[in-house]
DNA sequence: GACAATTTGGATAAGCAATGTCCGCATTGA
DNA sequence: TCAATGCGGACATTGCTTATCCAAATTGTC
């Protein structure tokens, strides 16, 4: 039991759109260079946030996405019910086939229990939340010499070199 | 993200272990019967169940499975990481990639977090606690006429209302 | 209005882990 | 010895996730 890539992968978009308030409309492309994906499969994980509302998109020229609602309203736990669903985590099969015990049932129950524990936690804690503890973050390993995120709005052109043989 | 059906069929097959305390050896076969899947699927489910120190294996004519530690001790947790395995759910692939945030980024942190809690309450359930739960059930449902599980050993012999039709 | 940029939705292939089966071997009690 | 049983490996099947491509629709700009 693992979560999905789509998860993680529209998290960490969504923050790097979160990171850069001053932009309004990224393309797929974008986002897709940044995340180191093919924009293919971003384009899907998008489709699936605006259908859920976390994102909003603009057709056509200059078009593209930004975020649907503030920040502090999206939460960790809103983007990961659009890929992990929402459905039971233990669906209790046997009870279809040989078990007569229901909801009643203490191990259907504690497994519930759980998970809605779980939802809990990832429910508390926003983008916005995220974003700020990273600048704090980021303050902090700024000292020590590292670069904490890619340099926000920075990237425009100079991008024509790159293409060539990355790995090895 | 669900529960494997192995992990439920665990659960379920060694309730009814549970439920039946006089047996102290039970073939796959049998158990098998009880839950309606394929012996050939419930082997290898067990043999994990084995591995992991939940049953105990005895082979050999007249051989069979037992539980291998008092039913307290077996708790819905146990079970559960057996087959879902205990590396983190979360598991922070854009780190590898594009993000230097590290495990004190608060998304990590969070469904970690999440992910600690959930295993808590599982923690907490043992099978003991679940036959016992069961029990407290079966008196309440045996007043309404309803059949709560397979008629195990500890069934009070006083009245014997009509336990006879079973379903169609 | 033509054009370019962009999202949308469908179709579909590739990959992979879970599910499910089979069979020969090892072990053990009778 | 023999029968019953678990063990472990190999394998087939299935379904979901990942990934790609393309035609269509939309929209700003010239
Ligand atoms: S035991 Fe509880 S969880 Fe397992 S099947 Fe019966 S009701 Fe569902
Ligand atoms: S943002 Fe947090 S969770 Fe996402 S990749 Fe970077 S560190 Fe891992």
């Amino acid at each position: 039991m693992r979560y999905s890539q789509s998860t993680e992968l529209a998290i960490d978009s969504l923050l790097y759109m979160a990171a850069r308030p001053e932009a309004s409309d990224f393309s797929v492309e974008q986002v897709a260079a940044a995340q180191e994906v093919s924009a293919s499969y971003l384009a899907k994980v998008f489709q699936q946030l605006v259908k859920a509302g976390v994102l909003r998109s603009h057709r056509g020229s200059k078009g593209g996405y930004a975020l649907g609602r503030p920040l502090s309203l999206i939460t960790l736990r809103d983007i990961a019910v659009v890929f992990e669903g929402s459905s039971p985590l233990y669906e209790c099969d046997g009870y279809a086939r040989t078990c007569s015990l229901g909801p009643k049932c203490l191990v259907k129950a504690t497994f519930d229990e759980a998970e809605r524990k779980m939802h809990e936690v990832l429910a508390k804690v926003s983008l916005q939340d995220v974003v700020a503890q990273a600048g704090q973050e980021a303050a902090w390993t700024a000292a020590h010499g590292c670069a904490p995120l890619p340099p926000p709005v920075a990237v425009t052109q100079a991008d024509s070199v790159g293409q060539g043989g990355a790995t090895s």
